[in-house]
RNA sequence: CGGGGCGUGGCUCAGCCUGGUAGAGCGCCUGGUUCGGGUCCAGGAGGCCGGAGGUUCGAAUCCUCUCGCCCCGACCA
């Protein structure tokens, strides 16, 4: 490809609309325009990138035994109820109708097209297991659309599916699927960590998600290296940090004590003097329209995720005040466990063997010191707190680190959710129907691109990995009017096709400054420069990433490049 | 959906408070110049100031409504 034949609209500024990196980059080096929120059209660039992308992602889709489909987009309201998830999706989901006024939507996963199409298909437990994928556009309409290309409300996903007839199949698929997701996110150059994850909406037992560190990433997720441990902050255990003193172990007696106007932690640790660790946190959350009191160590937040899987509920919000007035008669900032008869008490895993904390005494401007929990009040204990900075490895106590990351793949073990839910059976060896037992595998194709932005652009650009780059190598004659260097250009880009490259002669009539700032800014990997050296037979290979520059012999060159690309 | 910010040539922005002939830099076009890190010079094109309504002799500027985009939060397979 000639440059002056491609279309690549780089800016010299940073559009204002952009504020994290690979947004930005993305815009200035040309290979995004925004159409409206949420909503982009890929440029020859990005489109490139992307399709090398998703070439990476078939191979080893295909490797696992992966046959590619393509279902569609537009889907009938039907097999979304049957599933139940028309509701569940709620504003989500982008719905139409059509002139005849049946209900139809744009489809945001294809759980339900998958699993209709399989159920009118596969009839013998001989058929399985099945590895089915596609690679195609999801539409979601988000409340907020965001960070360039990193949540938007159109997007390309690779999801397969796998079909079993035994749970021990499905772990076969998962295990495939865990394999060939590794191998894709290597190839497309990417530091990442896969984490366990919380299974959500999705439904069923078994859950990881493939993530790259980033500050644009909007996922936290717990990490201890020296354990091998990592999983989502919804989902991830810890031990806490040691309370800041030693409690007192006599046997005492709850004493009520004034506390006016003292409601937050944080002001009854100013109040009192006793550390948060020496508090409890008492909290009201509504658990399928019934009340709950959670405690928690007073520097801990509960987790929403683990309050739903303690309570076994899937509806959850937190009380409201006046809810609240009326089950303890009174108000959030004066709660305490002591007393309450009028729903269940869950307790963190930090509370137990405690002894005379400070807990509200349900009472306004009220508290109550020598609170002991098993003591002067029963309750159910689960792990119920989010892990927090400081805290150590459940096992080895070894420090966690929580970090910001993005999240480009994901894969559940579905279990029979949605194959009981709409009747996906075969007859096993004995001619008995079973149902069958699905694997749901997602991988977002645009986040790959923003992800390796995010990790690798400096002051001057994108620095792209070889093998999702729109070009592998760009050659770069500092002038291109001298006839001798047009020449040699001419020769390596022939000499760089010959050898498999995907190579870009910048053939613009352009001060060579501009030539290696546009090539810096689109992130192409490898620049072959041809200048004042080229008398001597002498051009330039530089590494972009680095900017690492070798004196190499114009006749070897092109040998050279291929040879770092695979190397 | 709550809070905040912003809409003025392709891009970045000034002008708005205090109403009176729409500006700059970059980019683009033409000619010349230069050629190893976004050359320099000269000339030129391009904007109903997001939209509608109102106030006024007169609105980019003031008022009302509306649309769009961005950020924070809520939400999130």
């Amino acid at each position: 490809m000639f440059w002056s034949q491609l279309y690549v609209p780089t800016l010299r500024e940073t559009p204002a609309e952009a504020e994290v990196v690979s947004h930005q980059l993305l815009l200035r080096a040309g290979y995004i325009r925004q159409l409206a929120a949420g909503i982009y059209s890929y440029l020859p660039l990005a489109q490139r990138s992307l399709l090398k992308i998703q070439q990476i992602i078939r191979e080893e889709m295909e490797a696992i035994g992966g046959q590619e489909m393509l279902l569609p987009a537009l889907n009938p309201a039907e097999i979304w109820k049957e599933s139940g998830r028309w509701d569940v999706m709620g504003d989500n989901m982008f719905r139409l109708k059509d002139r005849f006024g049946r209900e139809l939507c744009l489809g945001m996963t294809h759980e339900e097209v998958m699993t209709s199409l399989a159920r009118g298909e596969v009839r013998s437990y001989k058929q399985l297991p099945q590895i089915w994928y596609q690679i195609q556009t999801k539409f979601r309409d988000e409340p907020r659309p965001k960070s360039g290309l990193l949540r938007v409300r159109q997007f390309l996903m690779k999801d397969s599916y796998s079909f079993d007839l035994l749970p021990a199949g499905l772990d076969v698929s998962y295990e495939k699927h865990r394999v060939a997701y590794n191998k894709i996110f290597e190839r497309c150059g990417l530091k990442f960590i896969a984490v366990e994850a919380h299974s959500g909406a999705m439904g069923g037992s078994q859950s990881h998600e493939f993530m790259v560190e980033s500050n644009a990433g909007e996922d936290l997720v717990v990490v201890c290296k020296s354990a091998g441990y990592g999983a989502n902050l919804e989902k991830a255990v810890s031990r806490p940090v040691a309370p800041a003193a030693a409690d007192d172990e006599t046997a005492r007696d709850p004493e009520e004590f004034s506390t006016p106007d003292q409601k937050t932690i944080a002001e009854l640790v100013a109040f009192t003097g006793v550390a948060a660790t020496g508090l409890i946190k008492s909290i009201v959350y509504v658990g399928d329209e019934k009340p709950y009191l959670c405690l928690l160590r007073g520097d801990h937040q509960l987790s929403e995720t683990k309050f739903s899987s303690a309570t076994g509920a899937v509806e959850v919000r937190p009380a409201h005040p006046a809810e609240i007035q009326d089950w303890f008669g009174a108000a959030p900032g004066s709660l305490g466990p002591v007393g309450v008869k009028n729903m269940p008490i869950l307790a963190d895993g930090a509370l137990e063997g405690r002894h005379n904390l400070i807990a509200g005494a349900n009472k306004d401007d009220f508290h109550l010191r020598n609170v002991t929990p098993g003591e002067d009040f029963t309750a159910v204990f689960h792990d119920l707190r989010q892990v927090a900075e400081g805290d150590t490895h459940i096992e080895t106590g070894a420090p966690l680190k929580i970090v910001k990351t993005v999240e480009i793949g994901h894969i559940f073990k579905l279990g029979y959710k949605y194959s009981e839910s709409m009747g996906l059976k075969v007859s096993d060896q004995d001619g008995k129907e079973v149902t069958v037992i699905m694997g749901s595998y997602g991988i977002g194709v645009e986040r790959i691109l923003c992800a390796a932005i995010e990790l690798f652009h400096d002051e001057n650009g994108m620095s792209m990995p070889a093998s999702i780059a729109p070009f592998q190598v760009v050659i770069t004659p500092a002038n291109y009017l001298d006839a001798a260097v047009k020449a040699a250009g001419a020769q390596l880009y022939k000499e760089c096709k010959a050898l498999g490259l995907d190579v870009l002669l910048d053939d613009r009539d352009e001060r060579p400054g501009v030539k290696f700032k546009d090539a810096e800014l689109i992130g192409i990997p490898y620049r072959i420069t041809i200048g004042k050296k080229l008398p001597n037979g002498i051009v330039e290979v530089v590494t972009r990433r680095g900017r690492i520059s070798a004196d190499v012999a114009v006749s070897e060159a092109a040998a050279h490049v291929a040879q770092l690309i695979r190397g």
